[in-house]
DNA sequence: TAAGTGCGTCGTT
DNA sequence: AACGACGCACTTA
C-alpha cells in the first residue's frame, strides 16, 4: 500500500489505502488513531488523486443509502479467485435489500459453500462500497460483523432496512 | 415458541 | 488438521 488518505464523512473519519493498481481497502473511523500514518491528497500522483476523489464520492452516496456509482478500481491482488467471486456477488445487491449467506452461495453456483461465503465476507477489504452488511444469516438473523455489529445495524438503518426481532 | 446441541460443508491458513 | 460473519435437523422445556 503506498498511499493512506483520510475521507471525512458524517459517520466520521473512513481511510482509504491505494497501491499503484488501485484502491486496496477501506478502514472504518476509529480504526486507527486521529488519522495517524494519513497522507494529504495534495501529496499523491494525479492517479491516486482521481482514485480518491470517485472513492469520496462512493463513500458519500452510499453512507446516505443509494447506489455508490462509479468505483475506482480495486486492487485485489492476493486475495483469491473465490472471494472476489463473493464481493462481486455483493455488488449486484441492491441498496434496502439484502440477502442471506446461503443465497449468495447459491448465487455463484456454489450452494454448499454457506459457511465459506461467510469468511469471504469477513475478508472483504473494502466495506460499505461493497456491500457485505446486506448479508444477513438465515431467517433474517443478523450474522456477523467484522467492524462491529454496531456499523452493521447502523449500515442496514441507513438503508431502511428492518429487520427481525 | 424458544433455546441448545450436533453435524455436514468447504474455502482458507 | 483446525477453524469459521452458516444452516438444518432435532431435542428439550
Amino acid at each position: 500500500v503506498l498511499n493512506s488518505l483520510p475521507i471525512p464523512t458524517s459517520l466520521g473519519e473512513f481511510v482509504a489505502n491505494y497501491s499503484g493498481r488501485g484502491l486496496v481497502s477501506l478502514e472504518f473511523p476509529g480504526s486507527r488513531r486521529g488519522g495517524d500514518g494519513c497522507e494529504s491528497s495534495q501529496l499523491v500522483s494525479p492517479q491516486v488523486r482521481r482514485w480518491y476523489f470517485l472513492t469520496a464520492l462512493a463513500l458519500e452516496k452510499a453512507l446516505v443509502g443509494g447506489r455508490p456509482g462509479t468505483l475506482p478500481p480495486m486492487d485485489f491482488s492476493s486475495r483469491t479467485e473465490f472471494q472476489q467471486r463473493v464481493w462481486r456477488a455483493l455488488r449486484r445487491i441492491a441498496p434496502g435489500r439484502t440477502m442471506s449467506y446461503a443465497e449468495v452461495a447459491a448465487s455463484i453456483g456454489k450452494p454448499k459453500a454457506t459457511r465459506a461465503v461467510g469468511a469471504a465476507c469477513g475478508a472483504n477489504p473494502i466495506p460499505v462500497l461493497i456491500p457485505c452488511h446486506r448479508v444477513l444469516a438465515a431467517r433474517q438473523g443478523l450474522g456477523g460483523f467484522s467492524a462491529g455489529l454496531d456499523w452493521k445495524r447502523k449500515l442496514l438503518a441507513i438503508e431502511g432496512v428492518r429487520l427481525e426481532a
